[in-house]
DNA sequence: TCCTTCTTTATAATAATTCTAAAGTAAATA
DNA sequence: TATTTACTTTAGAATTATTATAAAGAAGGA
């Protein structure tokens, strides 16, 4: 029952969406938002575990289509990351990053894990539409 | 004589960061160094600027190699935005950056212009290198 | 000057991403 | 349900940013 519950969840996910449940989108939600923790990964990383973990066969392009669509959705974020590739995020919510470059991993934290006391105001004509916090990790 | 007096300062950064004064990397470290203000700039940026403002030929591989060996030497260094293309910034100093998405344009925030109150701690067995604040404007 | 090392350059290669257009599938219609 | 329409997937080509290659050129030292 549990999970035609969760079937129904995406199918209504995607359809409210303007998206057709189809079997590489339900597939691929069901693998991004069928979890308690944030998931963050690239294009190439996606693919290998959905490779890994279904039976499907995903076109990249399928991959690239599908990811930016849930972006554009508001069900993925994306989030800026030195280097090449480019990270998404399942945590849509305003939040910062801890960046592991070892591991090349994000980790979340919470907005209300940081209080910024004092901020510039925007430039004449700008208005500030949202604050990044990145932190660096070493060992 | 101050246009002698710069020339050489030039050629000592040059000099002490074990690179050759040739005519590109003087010409090149010239536009990008002798300037009040910070100058963010992409290599496909840089390289229509020289175009127009200087009289000789460098090909792409050149600016980049002499852009890398800069940000290795320590002159410049690298900003992580939205995008493709990698940004450079003569700003080497610790500190921080509105963007304004609708021109592609950085704007610095010197270091004492923000005070972080609360951050987290670092995950276990690493700790902070540092910290960065990226402004996103809107009209 | 001669020699060695470094640098520039044109061009090819690579990597990530996007585009194309044909074939397939889902939804709407009859 | 059968037909039609609109959307989606797919393989492969194209594009973009960047890096690699290797030959020709320039810089610095002996
Ligand atoms: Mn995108
Ligand atoms: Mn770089
Ligand atoms: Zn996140
Ligand atoms: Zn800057």
């Amino acid at each position: 029952m549990s999970k035609n519950v969760k079937k129904i969840d995406i199918f209504n996910k995607l359809r409210s969406s303007g998206l057709r449940p189809t079997k590489q989108r339900v597939e691929i939600a069901k693998y991004l938002f069928e979890r308690e923790k944030t998931f963050h990964f690239t294009v190439e990383s996606l693919d290998k575990l959905l490779e890994k973990k279904t039976t499907s066969k995903f076109a990249l392009a399928t991959i690239y289509n599908t990811v930016h669509a849930f972006k554009d959705a508001g069900h993925l974020s994306e989030v800026e990351v030195r280097g090449k590739k480019t990270y998404f995020d399942t945590n849509v919510s305003d939040h910062h990053h801890f960046y592991d470059s070892e591991n090349s991993e994000l980790i979340d934290i919470d907005a209300n894990e940081i209080l910024i006391q004092k901020i510039p105001k925007a430039p004449n004509g700008k208005k500030i539409k949202n604050v990044e916090v990145f932190i660096n990790l070493k060992n």
